[in-house]
DNA sequence: TAAATTTGTCTATTGATATAGACAACTATA
DNA sequence: TATAGTTGTCTATATCAATAGACAAATTTA
C-alpha cells in the first residue's frame, strides 16, 4: 500500500461547531450504511472516542438528529436509526418530477407557494431567448413526498406566451400539466448546471431544514422538442434527503 | 405579488458560526455577480447593518476569506474581491478531464497521490460487475488546474485486468493514456449519482480547503463501448470552486 | 490641508460551545 | 435479583463566538 488512509479527525475552532461536524457525519455514516438503518448506533462513550471529542459533544450531535428526526434516543436501550433513505431524483433528457420518484414514494406532488410577474434579469432573459427586462411569469415552488419537502424550485416563463401559467400551476400541482394547457405536450432539459451550498435562510424554512444544511442547486433550461426555451429553473434539493441521479441526457 | 420575498437573516445558535454563515454568503453574493469582482465590498459598516451583525463579526468572516484568497482588504480604501471565477466542469457521456476544461485553465493536469491493491467492496464490486471481494486497484488522485486544486478523486480498477495502471497513471498523469495502454481507446459514462456534503479531514488538506467547506461528490461507472464497466469512482470537487455543467449524457 | 471615510487594534462583557466528573434513571442479561 | 451497560441530568470550568465602544492608521475627497 502506497500512500495513506482517510483522516477521521474533525476540526476545531473552524466556525462549524463540532456537535455539528459529528451530527454530519453520522448522517453520512448512515447514508452510506456504516451505521444500519433501524439498529442501535454506538453508545454515546464509543463515540466520543471514535471522534475524540467529549461525550456531552456526542450528545449535543444526538440531539440534534433527534430533532431532525433521523435518531432515536431511548434511555437505557440505546440510540437508534430510523430509516428514511436519500431519494434518488433522477435527471436527464426527460426530466419531470412526478415520474423520476415512481417505485420510491407512495405520494408526491408539487405546491405553488408564490408567483409574480417580472422583468427579467440578465442571465433568466439570456436562457429564455429574451431580451432583458422583457416581463416573465416567476413561480415558487416546492415538491414533496410522502409529506417531507425534497426539493424548493423557481421558475421563470415567457409573460407574454404563458400568461395564466400561475393559476394552471396553483390548480394542477404539475408543470408538465401547465404547459400541456399552453400546447406544449413534450419539452426537453437544454442544459443543467449543478452546484451546492448551505442553505440560505428562505430554504431552511421552506424545507424544514436544521441551519447549516447543504443544499444541491440546478439551474436548467428546458425547451421544446424543436429548441425552444420556454422555462428557466433554479432549484434546490436537501443535500441530506436527496442524491441526483443523472440518466441519460 | 403573491407570497413572499427571500428572507436574508442568518441563523443563530446553528452550530455554524455567524461569521462563517456571513462568510458564505459573501461568497455566494460574488459568485451570483451581486458583489462584482475586483470592485470594493460595501463598508464593513455596511455589511453589519445588511445582515444584522456586529462590525467584528463581519470582520470576522472577511478575515476568513482573505485567508482564503477570496478578498484583499486594504487599511483605508476597502475590501475588494479577487477574480477568481468557478470553474465548469462538464460531466456527460464522454466525460474526460483535461479536455472538458480547455478554454477555461491555461493549465491542468492529475496528480496520482495514492494507489493500493484490495479487496472490492459491496458497491465497487458491483459497479464493475465483479465478485464481492474480488481484488481491485485504488487510484487516489487529486486534479490541478492553474495550479489549484478542483478535485479529488477514487478510482477503482479490477486488478486481474488493469495490472500496473497505477504506474500508467503516475507516468502519464492521466486516465484516459493510462487506459489506452490497456487496449482501450474510447470509454463512456455509464452512470453519476451527485450528492453535496461537507469535506471532511482529508478533503480539506487535498483540496486546500477551510473548515466548513463544501465539495460536490460524484460516484460514477465508466463502461467500454460495449458496455463493459472498466472504472468504478468517487470524486469530490470544491462547490466554491466548481459547478458541474451536464452536458447530453 | 482639513474633514470624511474606511480598515485595524485594543479592552470589556455576555452567551454559546466544549470538556470534565458524578450520579440518577432505565433496560437487558447473567 | 443483582449487575453491567446505556441514556439523562446536574454542576463546574475554560475557551470560542458575538456584541459594544473607543480610538489609531491609512486613504480619499472636499
Amino acid at each position: 500500500m502506497i500512500g495513506r488512509q482517510g483522516v477521521d479527525s474533525i476540526e476545531r475552532r473552524s466556525g462549524v461547531s463540532l456537535w455539528r461536524q459529528i451530527a454530519d457525519r453520522i448522517l453520512h455514516a448512515i447514508s452510506t450504511g456504516d451505521f444500519a438503518e433501524n439498529a442501535a448506533l454506538p453508545p454515546e462513550m464509543a463515540l466520543a472516542e471514535r471522534y475524540g471529542v467529549n461525550r456531552h459533544t456526542v450528545r449535543s450531535a444526538i440531539a440534534a438528529l433527534v430533532q431532525e428526526g433521523v435518531l432515536r434516543a431511548e434511555q437505557g436501550r440505546g440510540t437508534f436509526v430510523l430509516s428514511r433513505k436519500r431519494l434518488s431524483y433522477p435527471i436527464g433528457t426527460r426530466t419531470r418530477f412526478s415520474t423520476g420518484l415512481q417505485g420510491q414514494t407512495s405520494e408526491r406532488h408539487i405546491v405553488l407557494l408564490a408567483s409574480s410577474v417580472e422583468p427579467a434579469s440578465q442571465r433568466i432573459a439570456e436562457g429564455l431567448g429574451l431580451a432583458k427586462g422583457a416581463e416573465v411569469i416567476r413561480l415558487e415552488t416546492r415538491g414533496e413526498a410522502d409529506g417531507r419537502p425534497i426539493s424548493r424550485a423557481t421558475a421563470w416563463f415567457d409573460a407574454r406566451r404563458f400568461t395564466g401559467i400561475d393559476k394552471a400551476m396553483a390548480e394542477t400541482g404539475s408543470i408538465t400539466a401547465s404547459l400541456s394547457r399552453f400546447g406544449i405536450d413534450d419539452y426537453l432539459r437544454q442544459s443543467t448546471v449543478l452546484s451546492a451550498r448551505h442553505a440560505d435562510a428562505a430554504d431552511l424554512a421552506d424545507l424544514d431544514l436544521q441551519p447549516g444544511a447543504i443544499v444541491l442547486v440546478t439551474v436548467a433550461v428546458n425547451v421544446t422538442p424543436d429548441g425552444q426555451p420556454i422555462q428557466f429553473s433554479e432549484s434546490r434539493f436537501p443535500a441530506e434527503r436527496i442524491e441526483l441521479k443523472l440518466s441519460a441526457l
